[in-house]
DNA sequence: CCATTTGTCTGACTTTAGTCAGATGAATGG
DNA sequence: CCATTCATCTGACTAAAGTCAGACAAATGG
């Protein structure tokens, strides 16, 4: 019974959309049109922006728009203009949109209820428990990592939630102004960079780059919200920053770190970083690191495989 | 960030039918509608019979047909008769079907090997391991429990089993004919009771009851298949067969087990059977259990929460 | 051998789902 | 104010999914 991750996916997969997909599919229902319910159930109980449903939907809009006309015509929402923008509209359960909702939510309530029916007590903790952490890791696998603007709005969000932590993890507490600069002008190409870990859009890491020498870089602001801890993250970062180094033409990274982050020094130990002598005057720092990016060993040219450019499609 | 065991559920239904649902569906596609594909999928390597597909994908025959018609009409399957069945029809894959199939299956392992893609090594053992989990309980609550003809095919594998392994782990090994009688008839109403546990219509185990006296009942042949251990299968043999016991008019329910069996004397010793002296004179038992039905005593109301079967679609 | 049941097919449908090319009116950025 | 862009709606489609009532031949159970 031992199964490659590959097969255990595929098998988790199989089970659970027949298990999960099949009842969910026909949990909502209720006499009218699958999608039709799904809006319903989707608009909520404050209701919702015409523009948001058709993107978490994914519909088309003149598809969307019909669906709502079905609804309306069973008096289940009303329709009306955004209070900002008078191209919007927004649609609103009515009462009898309400109850409708309310039972497409019991029903979903019953299906997670079967599931948990024929369980005894521990069996049911630990699915739960185990529902948790492959809902965490599949979120994790949607975590995407891009350049953004140091100065951006989702930037701003990650630094002061940052330099929050700081503050209240530092034993002398934290002060931007007394640490090292990392300025935006700093953190963008060709000085640096920035690079955001998003979820759904929203901000939930960051990281970056600024050049300190010639040839060398220094990493930044790496941050992972507590929420999103223990899924690799920081270690995706740290990778594409290296990416982004390589990049910049940066051979040697070098950081700093204070004592009170034992996780963050154990990222960069696992990453091959060695312990280096102080190397700048953070008055926040106990620990200073180094790597030196190995000299692309297979330089030479019989290494077709970049220029080679074999078999096409 | 507590959730009810329900919510739990039900984020963890959105959050995989939206990763995996969603993905899964167009990674099959390919030119061909989904039916179609999903069915060329199903039939797989070795073929299948037209009445498992139909039960499967629970197809309607008009449209499994059709269905059938236009993979034929593309070269991909050949149907034939069934050798056993002249009315049955069996589809099988052709040379191109074939391909097919596997351009499917490895489209199938790229969406699994997507969700691993972003995870490091420690991350993706840990969502291996829960996705086996959640995986294994889902499998449990589709487990269903019934009465059975102890003399059938399933009674008697489960039977066979359940002697090897007593014969296996009992010092002395085990010799049903030494053993105290459990004959069918002994096993049906009413005389008692067999009930089987079955998964995917495959029995997973097996308990009955037999009466010994004036409403006093004897559980007997308590199994559960290795492989569908730790999922309270044998919990719910024993509440099934408490019920029927009930429904037979036994008041007083008796057991005997060996001393090697741990698990089975602590599920006795959990739901309320005390130790008594020996009651029979069964050459392989080492304790004897009994319980005497409540007196439709007010037991506490939360003891409800068993197999209550929630509300049904 | 005959009445039934079983497994599959066929034809004639209806519903859902989904797409596309405009039309319309409101914002938006000079 | 004007050209664009945006958000939505409409009409005219097509394709896919699903349903139903027979028809037919093979098996099954007396």
């Amino acid at each position: 019974m031992d199964m490659t991750p590959i097969d255990r996916i595929r098998s988790f997969n199989r089970t659970v959309t027949r298990r999960i997909g099949a009842l969910g599919d026909d949990y909502l229902g209720r006499g009218r049109p699958l999608g039709a319910s799904r809006l319903l159930f989707e608009i909520g109980r404050e209701g919702a922006n015409l523009r948001d449903l058709r993107s978490r939907l994914s519909l088309d809009s003149g598809y969307l728009s019909r669906l709502l006309r079905s609804l309306e015509a069973d008096g289940l929402l009303a329709l009306e203009r955004a209070p900002d923008d008078a191209r919007a509209r927004r649609a609103i359960l009515t009462r009898k949109g309400l109850k409708e909702w309310a039972v497409l939510d019991s029903r979903s309530q019953d299906l997670a209820t079967s599931l948990l029916a024929s369980l005894g007590d521990a069996q049911r903790e630990r699915m739960i428990a185990a529902m948790a952490e492959v809902e965490r890791f599949l979120r994790a696998s949607e975590v995407e990592i891009a350049v953004a603007a140091p100065d951006g709005t989702a930037a701003r969000h990650c630094l002061q939630a940052y330099f929050h932590e700081l503050q209240q993890r530092f034993d002398s507490g934290f002060d931007p102004a007394l640490s090292v600069s990392a300025a935006p002008g700093e953190l963008t190409p060709p000085n640096g960079t920035f690079l955001l870990a998003r979820l759904d859009g929203h901000p939930v890491g960051c990281g970056a780059l600024k050049r300190i020498g010639r040839g060398v870089g220094e990493i930044k602001r790496m941050w992972v919200d507590p929420t999103a801890r223990g899924l690799g993250i920081a270690q995706r970062l740290l990778e594409a920053l290296e990416g982004e180094a390589a990049a910049l033409g940066m051979r040697i990274l070098r950081l700093d770190t204070n004592r009170s982050l034992d996780e963050a020094r154990a990222l960069y130990l696992r990453n091959g970083y060695r312990e280096i002598p102080r190397y700048n005057d953070n008055p926040y720092a106990h620990h200073w690191f180094e790597k030196t990016r190995a000299k692309r060993a297979v330089s030479r040219p019989n290494s077709a495989k970049t220029s080679g450019r074999a078999g096409g499609a």
